[in-house]
DNA sequence: AGCAGCAGTGCAATCGGTTGCAAGAAATTG
DNA sequence: CAATTTCTTGCAACCGATTGCACTGCTGCT
């Protein structure tokens, strides 16, 4: 591998001169830029990335922050498409990308003060949005910089993020409902302290009100709850008006789905879905879930631009939306 | 943040000495040793990556390669698992994680180039196994070393790498389904290039013949295969004798149980399934279906665990062979 | 006593960059 | 033409570690 010095050599001038040309720094002569330019090019010349760091006493990768382990992390793959666009704007970014987990938050902690202080990583991305976020304060206090994945709850206008406009895309989805006739819809959540959740039914309500029709929500939990099922036969017998769900995600909309078809009781009736992600799990149904994409990829892609951007000591916030779009598959019917 | 200096001063030794101290040199006292670590604790003394990898012309940090882009990839969420299991064993050994991805093959040696020539990473954890793959060839050329998650095909005593059993794990689902009284199982597979799919479907094989059973099998592509569902009817109706299937991954089980819940006539023939990965698709499906769990968290941190250890000139392989197990649900009947 | 041998430690160079400051060269000015 | 300013560039220190080699004392031997 050639250094700094051979690249110096070959274009006569001093290492330090091949350092500064290499910036682009005004106190160089364009002549012998140039002339380093050439050399680094014959040469095939790269920099080292840790003798950088060191000098800068900053690294030039991107740490990458998951949320704590949790049943919901490993099973869905919104996390690997936003990984994938990020990797991909570091790559033409030519910074490298650091991984942090952890299997509690203690851990998730520790790691980070490792990448900051011991790995000299000074920006991140975090891949998730959560009240209270002792990992943020850690970051803050390492003086560490962040852009985070879905709109942050607190210092919303200091804090760069790229997001979907969920509460859009939740009356999209909704009005993509009632465009169908259906008029007694049913918004189906898990959480409503996410915001993502509870934006999605803001944008909802806002639709029903709109057209003079009747709100109706219902909280479906976690999968690993045992009672879910009973809660959704018991929620649709009770409802018999309901003809069509938004469900603030696919897998709310597959459990749904699949109560519809094994439960005697209420089985020839007819119920539309529209979910939300556009998952595995809007595929893997039968019939296959029409669902709102949210592009991670995309998310994850300008956030990874908006991370290596980042200037040492910048402070005006970039807040970037990227759109959603509507998947038609079969399982929204006309009325 | 102390400097080794700092630490020297301290122990009242040169910096010279305190590293030695550090990397345990036999060449220094005990008496000393335990003043520098004192002095070690006394200032929270953690040394700096970059400095680190600059003299010693390696990284503390392991890459990590996923394979290119494929729809397969993002909707697998065996790749997550496996991430977290490698970040825990690197955050135990004071490792830090750098992800290697790329959207086409190209990239992804390029990313891989500067990983090695810049970043100075020398070991490397590949999630995956293909024939003839041009990354390894890469890998071996840059003089890194890797580890693979999955049998290699190519130099196998030379490669360490970390898997289950597949022979077994297929003979293992086949015998649970003669255990319960199947006679007539098909073992349906996607592609059998593929080592993982090859190998359980020999212990399928195996069980079989054990049994003096006859040996049936039915290729699924995949799923954007449109044809995909009528080569499934065709197939039930062509075996009515086949009560059971054995499928190589969980999502072709779930899209054999949604035929047979929809096409009529076949509606009310009972089949049993037992799939593989135990992924999300197992869960989502109804009846749950019984799987095959193969541990992917315990694979990413095994192999982690061998990539931390791999010394620069190490050629003694390690294999690492991770148990799997059969998580029953409800989708395999006793007949 | 003299000297070899060895254990324990420090000096100084090195890894590959960056940057403050000074100095030389060129251009401008009176 | 000398003096001053403005560009360019190089010297040398520094970032925080590692390591070959030389040096100091001490032990033990003859």
């Amino acid at each position: 591998m050639a250094t700094i010095k051979d690249v110096a050599k070959l274009a006569k001038v001093s290492p330090s001169t091949a350092s500064r040309a290499m910036h682009d720094n005004p106190a160089i002569s364009e002549k012998t830029k140039a002339r380093v330019r050439k050399a680094m090019q014959t040469l095939h010349y790269a920099p080292d990335f840790n003798a950088q760091s060191l000098a800068n006493k900053r690294s030039n990768a991107i740490g990458v922050i998951l949320p704590v382990d949790h049943h919901e992390i490993f099973t869905n793959p919104f996390f690997l498409k936003v990984l994938r666009g990020i990797s991909e704007a570091c790559y033409h970014a030519q910074a490298m990308v650091n991984l942090a987990t952890g299997s509690s938050q203690a851990e998730l902690l520790h790691s980070i003060d490792i990448m900051v202080t011991q790995g000299m990583i000074r920006r991140f991305i975090v891949l998730y949005s959560e009240q209270n976020d002792p990992i943020l304060l850690k970051l803050r206090q390492l003086d560490a910089q962040y852009v985070m994945i879905g709109k942050p709850y607190q210092l919303v206008n200091e804090t760069p993020y790229v997001d979907n406009d969920n509460i859009l895309a939740g009356s999209d989805a909704a009005q993509f409902l009632v465009n169908h006739g259906h008029k007694n819809i049913c918004f189906v959540y898990n959480d409503l302290k996410k915001m993502v959740q509870n934006d999605r039914m803001l944008g909802y309500q806002r639709v029903m009100m709109e057209n003079g029709l009747l709100i109706n929500s219902f909280e479906l939990p976690a999968q690993e709850y045992p009672g879910g099922r009973q809660l959704v036969i018991q929620y649709l017998t009770q409802h018999p008006e309901i003809t069509a769900f938004e469900t603030v995600d696919d897998m709310l909309g597959l459990r749904i789905q699949q109560v519809l078809r094994s439960a005697k009781m209420v089985t020839d009736r007819q119920v539309s879905i529209i979910g939300f992600n556009n998952s595995v799990y809007s595929e893997a149904a039968h019939p296959a879930l029409t669902s709102v994409e949210v592009f991670p990829r995309r998310l994850g892609n300008e956030a990874a631009k908006i991370a290596v951007s980042l200037q040492m000591s910048e402070n005006l916030s970039t807040k970037l939306i990227v759109p959603h779009q509507i998947i038609e598959r079969h399982s929204v019917a006309t009325v």
